[in-house]
DNA sequence: TTCGAGATCGGA
DNA sequence: CCGATCTCGAAT
């Protein structure tokens, strides 16, 4: 594991010289904190531009700015109108790569995750990417933030999930290229949107 | 994508 | 019968 997640220049390297999918696998088992509230990653996705699936797909508009600007900062979109959906812009600037993060093991804060989510039990308050935007209060406030300073907090994988096992598989909810095994999980976890399958 | 209302399923 | 599972529409 080579994510090198926790200064903000290392943070910058890892986002800037790998391939979107190689950091969508390493960033499984690390942690994503939001003003102290957050949880272990357990489920990403990877989108690359020449992706039909990926927002950038169809170009530079003012939605997909953010993909196509420096790595290592977030692109938060809403979904159906409704549901932000967090995402790691990677690989140099302008080629608007980028990992969705799908799902969150809760660790830190988490009564204050039950309280915006409205519910109690552990696997309904991260287990999608709209949930744990909610759960985590990330907003389109975030849209461009950078993901190495504050309110965000971005953490290596720690004891427990140094050997942490990565399994792949299609992804989800897209009608494009849906066939890539391009869904990042962390095998085994009771913690993801839905079973890997 | 998420939620919940209503329908349907399936074990007892 | 009752809970579990599924389908469907609505939120923008």
């Amino acid at each position: 594991m080579s994510t090198r997640l926790v200064s903000p220049s290392r943070l910058e390297v890892g986002f800037f010289d790998r391939s979107v999918h190689d950091v969508a696998h390493d960033l499984i088992g690390c942690a994503l904190l939001h003003d102290g509230v957050g949880g272990v990653i357990v489920e990403a996705e990877s989108y690359e531009r020449d992706d039909p699936a990926c927002h950038a797909y169809a170009g530079l508009t003012g939605r997909t700015a953010p993909l196509f600007g420096p790595p290592g900062h977030a692109y938060v979109y809403l979904s159906y109108g409704v549901h932000s959906c967090l995402n790691f812009v990677c690989e140099p600037e302008g080629e608007a790569a980028a990992v969705l993060i799908r799902a969150l093991e809760p660790r830190w804060g988490v009564e204050e995750m039950s309280r915006r989510r409205g519910r109690d039990h552990a696997r309904e308050l991260c287990s999608g990417p709209g949930k744990l935007t909610e759960a985590l209060g990330i907003g389109l406030q975030m849209n461009q933030a950078p993901l190495a300073e504050p309110p965000f907090e971005l953490r290596d994988r720690d004891d427990g999930w140094r050997d942490v096992r990565v399994a792949t598989g299609p992804r989800i909810g897209i009608t494009r290229a849906a066939e890539l095994p391009w869904r990042f999980c962390a095998a085994g976890s009771e913690y993801l949107s839905r079973p890997l399958r």
